[in-house]
DNA sequence: AATATTATAGAAAACGTTTTCTATAATAAG
DNA sequence: CTTATTATAGAAAACGTTTTCTATAATATT
């Protein structure tokens, strides 16, 4: 059904071995057979077989991208990124949700040693470090995204995660608050810790005592800031003026729960997200958060493993980090206390 | 680098054709045999070069999935959905946005001549039905996503727009409703059209006519939401007593002007979206809907893209077009117009 | 006991490329 | 004018599988 390489031959009349350098740009051929060959290649509308050169070349010309098991809004983003610039070096992406390459070895196998993928990036959590570190041992490339490399020979870009949590409590602390309710991600997620270590260090410069009491457990849904703002509420009443919610989702719900004991939003308390999501400037009252460029994060990241990829994985490199700077979007969730 | 079924067949002194057989389950090899072989290939780490498999079999073990450029969470689910189908069956699935691969000819090469893919699931607008008629014509394996099949000798599935936008509008109408505004989504694509002919229809079974200035033009974001409904209220006031918006982000952003000229929901107006959009139980007032279910979706897609590839694509055969049906989701957003 | 059948296994071709190695023709150098 | 060099091109091997075809051993049938 698929033209080869063959047909290009014969009806260009030259070898095969012809075709081939014609269509990957090597020399040795003459400027009048290579365009003779290329006229043909349009006619056909040959392209070559990507298993067949890939077998030879031993490159796949795809990548993997690994993601968590709920792809959000986050991810799209990272992938639109990701995709922008693999494209353009003719590269594909496959895609794996994370359960499946990391917890089944079944998957994994599938995606590198059937050789699939010249590379992956890799958003996982921290509990993976075994697995990454086979990965690399054996001499796969790798970058990883989102999150701390720990002791990891490996890529990696991130966000500046604890920038943004002290640049938001800053914010709220320069505010005159003084009592901030954090909200926590995922706590064995290192963009969580993070963030909530700038909290710390932030209160921790201003001389502030850390609450215990003010450190609530979410795990980066809507529905766990909620849960665990009205519990706080029910708890211990309002006995603080500010929220840091260390995601957008989570500082929805805050909001929501808020909202409905009747606590005006930013009149009673600030709240300050982190993320930046599409939907902040629309919620009510639009949200001040932290921005993070979710989709130059991906482009980054794609850019380091198609470099490592093309110019050969020279096992031992040193690993290189990158750390994508935050910014601060003042919009209306956070007032100056003596506003009240 | 990659273990070879050469080296396993030297270990497990066997010839490669029987090592073959042991890894695809064929039989002409003794349960002796067998076992020992199984042993060589879990010692070894042994998994076959997709690449060298592919060229022989023709079938690269993946499929495609195109997607309009801006992936939102949207599209996070359908993945998702199309993605635990086909992992199932050793399949992987390749990411491409469609400007690339509808657009840009190269790309589309690279995805089906270049043979990286058995077949794709498109999400496209109708303005491609040229190019989706030649690739149904090459004899690739494709299913729409999402829109209408018009003319196309293809497999579609979809969820039920029409019914949806119908279930919405009559909803309000049962309310006491009878001035609703609707915010249209892009045009030309089908599922707007669906959605907006619901609209029409509910309408004129309760012989309302449709007053043309109540339907305003958006473009599915939050902010064509946010701007369709100010621009109404700055022409005509408070003329009407709620609104059907063709998806949540455009509710959202009707709610935020609303919001914004000081008008209650859903005291003074009520609001149904379209979608059920994850955030949409934690806005404020927390949103009527119509859920689809996009994981259902990209589910079915991919079931009946892998049944054709299987199946060996016999050309011609029937069409198979799935319509999932919708749900209206009651929240607070919407209320009586008698309880004013 | 001879023959037909079946189970087990390997040899070799094939898939469509890339690449190395060789051969010829054209040009440059002496 | 011969010889060295370079440009151009093809033949053939190789990549790692699957598959067809053939061969032998084991078993069943007469």
């Amino acid at each position: 059904m698929n033209v080869t390489i063959k047909e290009v031959a014969k009806k260009a009349n030259v070898s095969i071995t012809t075709v081939s350098r014609v269509f990957n740009g090597n020399d040795g051929v003459s400027p009048k057979t290579r365009k003779r060959v290329l006229k043909v290649i349009e006619e056909l509308g040959y392209s070559p077989s990507a298993m067949a050169s890939g077998l030879k070349t031993n490159l796949s010309k795809c990548i993997g991208i690994a993601v968590p098991d709920a792809l959000g809004d986050f991810y799209g983003e990272i992938i639109d990124g990701i995709e922008s610039v693999t494209a353009e070096k003719g590269y594909n992406v496959i895609i794996s949700l994370n359960h499946r390459i990391i917890k089944e070895e079944l998957a994994g196998v599938n995606f590198f040693k059937a050789k699939k993928v010249d590379g992956a990036i890799l958003v996982t959590t921290s509990g993976d470090d075994d697995y990454i570190h086979s990965l690399i041992e054996g001499g796969y490339n790798i970058v990883l995204l989102d999150r701390d490399p720990h002791s990891l020979n490996v890529d990696t870009v991130k966000i500046d995660n604890f920038g943004g949590g002290y640049m938001a409590t800053e914010y709220l602390l320069n505010l005159g608050h003084s009592s901030i309710l954090v909200i926590q991600g995922i706590p064995f997620i290192d963009s969580s810790k993070e963030r909530f270590n700038g909290y710390k260090r932030a209160l921790k410069n201003k001389g502030i005592k850390i609450k215990s009491q003010f450190v609530l457990n979410g795990n980066f849904t809507v529905d766990s800031g909620y849960l665990s703002v009205k519990k706080y509420l029910d708890n211990y009443g309002l006995d603080f003026s500010a929220i840091f919610a260390t995601n957008d989702q989570m500082a929805i719900g805050a909001i929501k729960a808020l909202n409905d004991k009747g606590i005006s939003i930013p009149e009673q308390v600030s709240i300050v997200g982190f993320d930046d999501s599409y939907i902040s400037p629309y919620i009510i009252p639009p949200l001040t958060t932290i921005k993070q460029r979710r989709e130059e994060m991906g482009k980054i990241a794609a850019e380091l493993l198609l470099d490592r990829i093309i110019s050969g994985h020279k096992k031992g490199r040193t690993p290189r980090q990158v750390i994508i700077p935050v910014e601060l979007i003042k919009r209306e969730s956070a007032i100056s206390l003596s506003s009240k």
